[in-house]
DNA sequence: CGATAATTTGATTTTTCTCAAGACGCGTGG
DNA sequence: CCACGCGTCTTGAGAAAAATCAAATTATCG
């Protein structure tokens, strides 16, 4: 194992919290179990079980097509929820791209709960309502050029600017900021240097980015 | 009113009945109300009052970005649900591209129905299910180079090959096309040609479009 | 039939990808 | 502690893809 552990979903390693963002009531219903560095947490196709809730570390989610090319479907960071499917099997793979711990949290239970208990169910219904924001927002991502994508990419990374510093800590490789962008990775790295050329943002390290100029950053954001 | 007016889904004109298609239980809440071309249907950011089942004529769902850059959402055909929101707010536009009649069906009428009917519930979340699997391939799709998009599009609007003929017509724009896959007007147009020139489809007059070859389409889709 | 909008085609520029080489970081074993 | 090896990352040069700008053609509607 090369790659460096990280166990921080920001500059500050604290779970980001969205104003709104589901998860309160269905928590408690989860057992804790560790993933290890690039283990997988669950394989496309397999059936939904549980949802997840990251404690801490990062996931991606991922599928493969058949030419072989990979797409990202998203990164999770503490506080988020992965692996909410609307039908019986997952749709991507999970997989932990740093040591992680997550609530393991029954899909039948929950089903059970949100039935009798109105507060489960609208969590339920927000956690599909987030889902379904993602997505939107990485259609949005998709159609603009790789300056944006990338802008896009690290303002979503940061955090809102409440969070605090502007230091990112990047746990994934090039190559998942490169697929989930739609991206080479070799734009992806010339990207980064435009930007920092700019005075944007500074790479700090390979695996450490800062942001210096966040409203160039948002006026590329569209 | 320039366009010409389309009230096909299909080559047949007939309503696309997906497999497992939700929709049954719910649309007989519906009241049927018309549109011309081009008429909103509703607005970005007005509460989401209804559900839309399409009767006869074609939709596009849309958002116009801050630069004036257009995302197309998606197109809806004769038995397609549209307007399906998590929220409280539409987050897309929706326009008739041909004269329409399509059923309005009252949201809190349907919540109220899924709380006591689970075949109701049950619909409801079929069709979350549907709007999740459409956003996932519209990510899917936008990955890929400007061959593959418009080929994945051309099989999207000709439905399975059970539906028989291999003649589509296209209700919505040059423009519309190429707002939905990312690209261009000129490459939509200039990749319709190349399809042309290796025998892949036959573009009989702007509107319509003969499918010569499914296979070859389908390599490219992947 | 003429006006207007939509579509197609061409020439050129810009963006991104591909292929290739070199640099860097990290862990291992001497 | 340092050298080595391996994988990741960066940079460069050239090719390919798509966008842009411009002009010509076709469709549609009054």
């Amino acid at each position: 194992m090369l790659m460096q552990n990280f166990n921080h979903s920001n500059a500050q390693g604290l779970p980001r919290t969205i104003p709104n963002r589901p998860g309160g009531a269905i928590e408690f219903l989860g057992m804790p179990k560790n993933f290890p560095c690039n283990a997988e947490i669950y394989g496309e196709c397999e059936p939904a079980e549980y949802l997840y809730k990251i404690v801490s570390g990062t996931v991606k989610t991922y599928r493969v097509r058949i030419d072989g090319r990979r797409q990202i479907g998203g990164f999770y960071l503490p506080g988020d929820i992965f692996g909410v499917e609307v039908g019986e099997e997952h749709t991507f793979s999970a997989e932990a791209i740093s040591d992680c711990q997550v609530l393991l949290i029954n899909r039948r239970v929950i089903m059970a709960r949100a039935a009798c208990e109105p507060a489960v169910a609208r969590e339920l219904w927000a956690l599909f309502g987030h889902e379904s924001e993602r997505m939107q927002h990485h259609i949005l991502l998709l159609i603009r050029n790789a300056q944006e994508r990338v802008a896009s990419f690290l303002l979503e990374m940061a955090g809102p600017i409440s969070k605090g510093s502007n230091i990112i800590k990047l746990p994934m490789t090039r190559r998942d900021i490169a697929d989930y962008l739609g991206l080479t990775i070799e734009t992806v790295c010339r990207t980064f240097a435009n930007l920092e050329a700019t005075a944007a943002i500074e790479v700090h390290s390979h695996r450490q980015i800062v942001l210096r100029n966040r409203s160039a950053l948002r006026r590329l954001n569209g």
